[in-house]
DNA sequence: CAAAATATTTAAGCGCACTTAAATTTTATT
DNA sequence: AATAAAATTTAAGTGCGCTTAAATATTTTG
């Protein structure tokens, strides 16, 4: 792999931050496909321009600039994805690789652009939020897994989990996109996969039964409405 | 400047080349603004790889898989400019800046689906050909410089020749854009300044009449309708 | 047509983002 | 707490696309 840019590791480091601990040489080097060394090498780098704070042998975390520059490097990505989705048409296994390249040649002009194209939209096709051109966060609604759900109780797509081409092209196969209602209709306590009912959208009307497996029902994060 | 690729080598040799004429080194050094020493180089690479002939001292040519990379790539900038000015609605002093970016990193899959939304165009708003998939150009109509229209004589802009922010913010400003009808109303022999009326789209109706240099006039290409 | 001017290439070197291999530090084990 | 295992950093080196300065080839011109 080449060429993988500072913005890049910006991006895995935030994407990979939980409060309280740093970020690991390993996981960055897991994460980009590239050896600890250059990792090493790159963190060196970043830490000398304030961007990071950089703990040899421990870790690091984003400081107040590099933060602002992996956040509009996210916001650049998931309007790109919800742009490409939406608008273009693009399957939603594309659109994550598509933004990625996309994320990092384009004006602001042009990304404010699509956004306003889009109507300022709170979350991409995935479910992740869009910061704003502030950099503000939007505030995440409570999710649960799919997994979670009892048997008669339905829940809204919140959001997914895995970026796997083979996850996202199953989904969309199944017709699981964000916002679409589901219902759990039966558990096998053998396998813990379910019987579930994905509800078509307005235009179509209907729904549709699926079996799913645990392993997928754990990465989609439902909202859950109501019992019934 | 940095990072400028093999690409953007192959795309200055392409539109600097005319038939029987090898491209210099000086030209691609001077639009790629980088030195005389880089261009030899890289010469010396892309001859390597087959993609271009390379002739010490004389000059290049493409050589077919160079040519096809170039036009492969003059596609994806000119679906990108008519993409970004038509649907997006960015200026057109900015397009070709931002498809210079954008047009390394797209897959071919985002440029058909461009084309796709766009109608399959023939021409990006400069009037430049757009090839299709198959790498073939449409053929061009004829033109003329709206300088050597005579007084009376009315033509609908074809091509302009220029893509300074400068040369076309101004000719936004003056309601010139591609297919636009132009009548030279008055020819003034002391500067070769013309006054010329600009038609405007069905929409608003009406005509504007605006008064403009000999330089702006050789760089704004048209085709001739009919004398009046 | 030789000398001067211009264009081009060669040489040496630089910063970047990587690599592998060796050295060092941290963590886990008993 | 010593030692083995694992993680991380350092060291040395690579290819790429650039740079400036020097050498060489081509073109112009008086």
């Amino acid at each position: 792999m080449f060429n993988i840019s500072k913005e890049d590791y910006l991006r895995v480091i935030y994407k990979n931050y939980t409060a309280g601990s740093l970020v690991t040489a390993t996981v960055i080097a897991d994460k980009l496909n590239v050896s600890n060394a250059a990792v090493t090498d790159m963190l060196k780098k970043l830490a000398k321009e304030k961007l990071i704070k950089y703990i040899p042998y421990k870790g690091v975390e984003l400081l107040q600039k590099g933060m602002e520059l992996a956040i509009s490097l996210v916001r650049r990505h998931r309007i790109w994805e919800t742009y490409l989705y939406k608008i273009i048409g693009l399957p939603l296994s594309m659109v994550d690789s598509e933004a990625e390249n996309l994320e990092h040649s384009s004006s602001d002009e042009l990304i404010n652009r699509l956004e306003e194209i889009l109507g300022y939209p709170e979350f991409d096709p995935h479910g992740d939020p869009i910061p704003s051109k502030k950099g503000i966060l939007p505030k995440k609604k409570k999710s649960i897994p799919l997994s979670e759900l009892e048997v008669d109780e339905q829940g809204a797509v919140l959001r997914v989990n895995d970026d796997s081409d083979e996850f996202l092209e199953h989904l969309t196969k199944l017709g699981i996109e964000l916002n679409r209602k589901i219902k759990v209709v039966e558990r096998r306590s053998f396998d813990n996969s379910l019987l579930i009912e994905v509800h078509a959208d307005a235009p179509l009307r209907g729904k549709k039964e699926h079996s799913i497996s645990e392993k997928y029902a754990k990465n989609i994060f439902v909202e859950v409405k109501s019992k019934k």
